[in-house]
DNA sequence: CAAATCAATTGGCTATTATGCAAAGGTGGA
DNA sequence: TCCACCTTTGCATAATAGCCAATTGATTTG
């Protein structure tokens, strides 16, 4: 064990090496072998063996008993929602959200940015529930999501920009889309709609939630059935975007000026 | 430093009492002090501070330098946000489904509530293969199989009742059953039983998976032949609600007190 | 069918590191 | 200003993590 670096507070390196090599197992896409996370912690194998031992012990890691690949566990997703929980977004968000469905009927969720993309971690059922593949932890395309719309036209352009050409690699259909012209619609309306886009028949809204330093920090998306709901789409996008204007303000936030 | 002498994987103990810092963070409402923290993962001030120190060097935890409290980082979100990009309940449900019926010999499915009522989208053969002339994208009824009356037990309360008149002014047999006596079994077991109702000769349990919402995700059904199984009724329902239980809590979620 | 190859896991010795105590450094209250 | 409490830091010592090599296990090749 050797130190380099000195100018540092003093604490459990384990500790650090632990939380490198559960970085690591995040880092993959899926289950990984020991070797990838080895490699991706620069360790031995047998040193991110005994660590990846610890983090199975303490619920953040778990191994798949036929292949031996390496996954985060429930305990990982416990501590990241206790974090999200805590963000002030999320306790007015709560609220509002849930007075949006009463009042509209409509289904709606909440979405933030993760390294996999948009990931929805609220889901606030309608009336007449809306049947969908959707769930909490599903993560939404960039380009052909009305989710995905708002992180795109509001996010840190360089990043998604990159984003959006990897998705636009891989799907033919994500290569029509006008990215320039969809940015500037979506800056323009402050939210973004899809029409049956990503799942048949469903009607989606996205708007987007600003944090007090003005940058992205949720997008809601409210989605209509095709069943009639109380509100008109018309309605239900301007209840949206007021009930999103509402929380950016009770942040700090300041609501962009529409139409720019 | 003890150790217990308990046979376990060697692994990094300071790993483990790390990640134990961590939950003890996490657990706390908001910012916590040191000495609250310290506690909660019992241990000396002295030592809770070096653990926090690490995971504050790793992005995990931060401290208000105004207060000194510690709170969770956006690390924490980080490594959560990618743990619940990787939730999918059927990955999860194929891997505990294939043990409950090497385990039990008994054949199960798994049905999710689509438009047409509940959909059966899984299918696992047991040992005396079971013939019916269920299969994957039947829609089982929702007053007259076991299935259904877990969807309405633990189901949209307005929306079920909905569905359950409808069923009800189709079907004679639907009208004589006591939805309210049926709904509060459903919820004091955790499972439904059926006794050769809708098929003849088949017994069968079902029981609720919950996501990390609490809300009833899928329904997992476990069907006996009049065959004698390796498992007798009672062994083979503790070891499907057992199996619900597990993929539930691997999916973040809760498992409801038994016998409310 | 046997041998070989590769990855994952485990055992043991040594130097490094975590521990526990106690004292120093800060902060707020009386 | 002094006191009290909580947090942070030094230091000696014993426990622990690191490294290397051996074992196990699974999969492929001759």
């Amino acid at each position: 064990m050797d130190d380099l670096a000195i100018p540092k507070r003093r604490g459990i390196q384990s500790v650090e090496i632990g939380l490198g090599v559960l970085a690591a197992v995040a880092a993959c896409r899926g289950p990984a072998a020991l070797s990838t996370v080895a490699q991706g912690a620069s360790l031995s194998a047998s040193q991110a063996h005994r660590y990846l031992a610890s983090l199975i012990a303490a619920g953040m890691v778990k191994q798949d008993a036929r292949t031996g690949f390496y996954d985060l566990d429930a305990g990982a997703i416990r501590i990241g929602l206790a974090g999200l929980a805590r963000l002030d977004v999320f306790a007015g968000a709560d609220a509002a959200l849930a007075d949006y469905v009463r009042e509209t009927g409509r289904t709606c969720l909440v979405a933030v940015w993760g390294d996999a993309g948009a990931t929805v971690v609220r889901w606030f059922a309608g009336d007449p529930p809306v049947v969908t593949s959707l769930a909490i932890g599903s993560v939404l395309p960039l380009l052909q999501s009305a989710t995905g719309h708002v992180f795109y036209a509001f996010g840190d352009r360089p990043y998604f920009d990159l984003r959006a050409a990897s998705e636009r690699a891989a799907s033919a259909t994500a290569r029509k889309i006008d990215v320039e012209a969809l940015r500037e619609r979506v800056r323009a309306d402050l939210c973004a709609r899809v029409d049956g886009d990503l799942i048949p028949g469903l009607r989606v809204v996205s708007a987007p939630v600003f944090d007090l330093q003005g940058r992205l920090s949720i997008v809601v998306t409210s989605i209509a059935t095709s069943a009639r709901e109380r509100l008109g789409d018309a309605a239900a996008e301007q209840a949206l975007l007021s009930a999103c204007r509402k929380l950016t303000e009770s942040l700090g936030g300041r609501w962009p000026a529409k139409g720019r």
